[in-house]
DNA sequence: AGGATCATGTAAAGAGTTACATGATTCT
DNA sequence: AGAATCATGTAACTCTTTACATGATCCT
């Protein structure tokens, strides 16, 4: 259903388009949000044409097909925005991976900190460029916004997690104890 | 994979268990970071075991039976944190309806964002419990700390973007210019 | 005895990924 | 002419969700 909203927003957006517009701007802004592939977006264009969610305004050369919204379809899209909840169902690796940091022997949880820590610092400085290239007042702003503030959140908790890994380390070395056990 | 990796993961912090037990503890403090129901997990324990990352210790009243981890499974799960990149293939139902904000009339769009904001201070606080119950030391602190930092970063995005729809209102009635249009 | 909880499964359908496949057009 | 890109599809597989299904044990 999120994918179908997500095609019904970009058309909504951006005007009549194509499958293959639309695989890019998945590719593009969008990605940062939810992904989608050419495999996934063709039959799912065909199926919302079939619910009369869309329509096929026309076909260009090398078999192109224009999809444009229709009323049943802006209405789909606003049901969906209206009735979903912000449930916060996440299934984020990155996540999952902090949950298991304290199975890691520190030198190794510490490597992977600071390689999360190098991603989100070049993710974030993706993120500013196409901030300040977008300006103030584009579709995606708020998605941008909500992305930049998430980076710097984990780049934070990265950062707070290399200290607290690092004092214990500390604390293990002065009073000698015996190393933890390797995972 | 990551659903394996977590099982391993689960039973490599908590000691030997049942599908039973695992269920409950994706239900509790995992489900902040990834999501698996009992009929996820079953045959998957069945498959783990078949190929040797787990056995089947002890079989109890009722059919239960408990698995711990074997030197397989452990390496396997110590592969599986080394080797994942930190994509961030995030796939966020939140996040994608805070792109499509800007679609929403004005005043939709300020009730969805009292609704994220109201949502995410309530989670806020769940955590927070979460967090002193638990205490300094304990697997899943790491997690937890990230959910909590997260969850700001939300509070805030939503804060930001309801200061600057009701900004852009405020302008629009100065000027009294032509109200946008529906969805 | 009856309800709650423990405990495990399977089946069907939907969502998503990866790989395979094809042909048209444009550019150099 | 050949490479790049435009453009659409299908097939097989994996992962996830929802619903169906069953029986044992514990507690009152």
């Amino acid at each position: 259903m999120s994918l179908r909203a997500a095609l019904l927003a970009l058309i909504e957006a951006g005007g009549p388009s194509s499958g293959y517009d639309l695989t890019k701007r998945f590719e593009g802004s969008l990605a940062y949000v939810w992904q989608a592939s050419h495999s996934q977006i063709y039959p799912e264009l065909n199926r919302m044409a079939a619910d009369g969610l869309l329509r096929v305004e026309a076909e260009g050369s090398r078999g192109r097909k224009t999809y444009s919204i229709t009323a049943a379809g802006r209405s789909e899209l606003h049901q969906w925005l209206l009735e979903t909840k912000p449930e916060q169902r996440v299934r984020n690796e990155g996540a999952l991976r902090a949950f298991l940091i304290p199975l890691l022997p520190r030198e190794e949880a510490l490597g992977l900190l600071r390689e999360e820590l190098r991603h989100v610092e070049a993710r974030r400085a993706e993120l500013e460029t196409l901030c300040s290239d977008v300006g103030e007042s584009s579709f995606g702003r708020y998605a941008l916004e909500r992305g930049l503030r998430h980076l710097v959140a984990s780049r934070e908790w990265a950062l707070w997690a290399i200290e607290r890994l690092q004092k214990s380390e500390e604390a293990r070395t002065e009073t000698a104890r015996t190393p933890t056990g390797e995972l």
